[in-house]
DNA sequence: ATGAAAGCGCTAACAT
DNA sequence: ATGTTAGCGCTTTCAT
């Protein structure tokens, strides 16, 4: 359209011509430590400038085997959390110089075929979050070298290192903090039934209520998703002797809840019925939900993988981040 | 820590030893359209696989200058706009084998030291999301033949193709919507000052209220957060004559809006007062927004993305993706 | 249809 | 401190 041929970029080579010194002085060049004389530098440098080089960094990565890129493969974004993790995990990599790719990808079940994709991309590491790791995938990277962090998840595979959120100790505090505001019936959401996070949220919660001595809490499945979840609470309500408190999973489900009692039902959230959620997304402050939740601090969960990547390939670390339960005024505060 | 030492992945030339082949056959047999003998094949492959073979892309890329990466530089992603046009990206292009690098980064000014890096890793094209393009990338990126993209922004450069939504016509149907609506008073809030997208959407809704002889709106300039625009709004609202009527430059800022009107002054959004935003983001739906807003596809826009990078290199498509007015309840209904 | 050989742009010994 | 050499794992002529 231009009629501009796309002139490929310089190479090294091109750069030691015009510099009149070798290839693998201009590499120094470019490689922080190098040994190198202040004088060839700046003429290597001035060189490069003009002729517009740029190092090449898939030949780099050809002969060092460090691409300085990370594979991210997430299910679905339109949950906030996952967004804010992303955000997180970007802020953390990228002074470092390393990058995300993303394999976000089909959210029903073993996402495996495109994540054998991954490993074609000699990426350094890999960051699974809201995905199930499969034992093939998990194998393949171990022989590789690959470190894998699961976050949000658990896996019994060998080699693989977790970073999860504090959810047996949250929902706990939730099941107290919700008993303790005198409820009469409980009720969870949960979300996937495969999901280890979602199974951990669930059964603490439970056990916690009825070991109190209380009603055993009824349950219902949201699948983490708005539909399904509506679906859910509807019923929940509609029922004969409907919940007066539901924990929700997640904070998009409590949403969802929230939307659910409060326009359908007619119901006052926060006097009528109380509904909390987990994981404490941004929205979660918004006066006009005020969702008392439990937080999954997204910050040290990147840091925590940042730091898991950079110390070397051979370590599998299980590191739960605490959190807090944040009230705000979707449930019924306890008086004492 | 598991003493088992990172054996490096098998090359083509493993698999062509144990085929009892040449490299060559190996790389053909891996190639869709290469000529090789169905038998040969079989053999090649039950080789890889049991080798556990994976092509390594990064050679590939070395020698075919292609490396089906897409560079996606996005300044902020707590915008659910961004978080929904991602997802779009990426189910657009995954598909395809193309997946997506993120270069999201400060979102002060030119992020362009960030994005001179991006051409290191030889993309195949560059999707600038809500990021200034400054002309020296612009031109780096022409000499290399590298097609950039930009969404939702403007640009002058020559060579780089632009996706945008219908901006003007937007504003403008909003204007009408709300002047219809018998508002007193009216007043816009802009995003960044330099941001070409909200530029456009601010002149022409002040245009045309200014050209059917109303007032001349208000300005408040919320710079697309959350701070800032609930200063805005605020001040706009705590004025003498107060406006009924107020046009936000994205959603983002029209759910601040609404939550200082509703929460803070006391309105009833949709009756005493209203509020329009732009995008149609997801929860703008919610029936706690039940925001009244001017549509921006995300799926025709990463579509629009996706042929643009399909279609070769040299084109430079300047496309304006249609919306249309979502009417809910943030906004009076105008009664004709 | 298959193999041999060259080389993509770079880093990393090894010399000097 | 600098140059020489040998690859990294692959695709691609060019022969056969």
């Amino acid at each position: 359209m231009t009629g501009h041929a796309a002139k490929r970029p310089s190479t090294a080579y091109d750069v030691a011509r015009a510099a009149g010194v070798s290839q693998s002085t201009v590499s120094r060049a470019f490689t922080p430590g190098a040994s190198i004389s202040p004088q060839t530098l700046e003429k290597v440098v001035s060189a490069a400038k003009s002729l517009g080089y740029q190092p090449n960094l898939i030949a780099r990565t050809l002969i060092t085997r460090r691409s300085n890129i990370i594979g991210l493969a997430l299910a679905h974004m339109d949950n906030e959390f996952y967004a804010m993790l992303l955000n997180a995990l970007n802020d953390e990599l990228a002074p470092l110089g390393r990058r995300l790719l993303l394999f976000s990808g089909d959210p029903r079940g073993e996402s495996d075929p495109m994540l054998s994709e991954i490993l074609k991309y000699q990426v350094d590491a890999i960051i699974l979050a809201s995905t199930t790791l499969s034992s093939s995938l998990a194998e393949d990277c171990r022989a590789a070298g690959i470190p894998i962090i699961l976050i949000n998840r658990a896996s019994a595979a060998k080699g693989v290192s977790t970073i999860t959120g504090d959810n047996i100790v949250g929902a706990c505090m939730i099941a107290d903090f919700l008993m303790r505001g005198g409820h009469r019936q409980l009720a969870v959401v949960a979300g996937l039934e495969n999901s280890s996070t979602s199974r951990e949220r669930e059964e603490a919660f439970i056990r916690q209520v009825v070991s109190a001595g209380h009603s055993r809490p009824y349950r219902a499945v949201g699948h983490y998703q708005a539909d399904a979840t509506r679906a859910a609470v509807r019923q929940l309500l509609a029922g004969p002797n409907a919940p007066d408190g539901i924990f929700c999973a997640n904070d998009f489900m409590a949403f969802v809840a929230i939307e659910v009692a409060r326009y359908e039902f007619g119901l006052d959230v926060g006097r009528d019925i109380s509904i909390i959620g987990f994981d404490n997304v941004q929205s979660a402050a918004s006066p006009c939900w005020a969702l008392t939740t439990f937080s999954q601090p997204v910050r040290a969960m990147a840091q925590a993988a940042s730091m898991l990547i950079q110390s070397g390939e051979e370590i599998e670390l299980h590191q739960r981040v605490p959190g807090e339960l944040i009230v705000r005024g979707s449930a019924r505060i306890p008086t004492s």
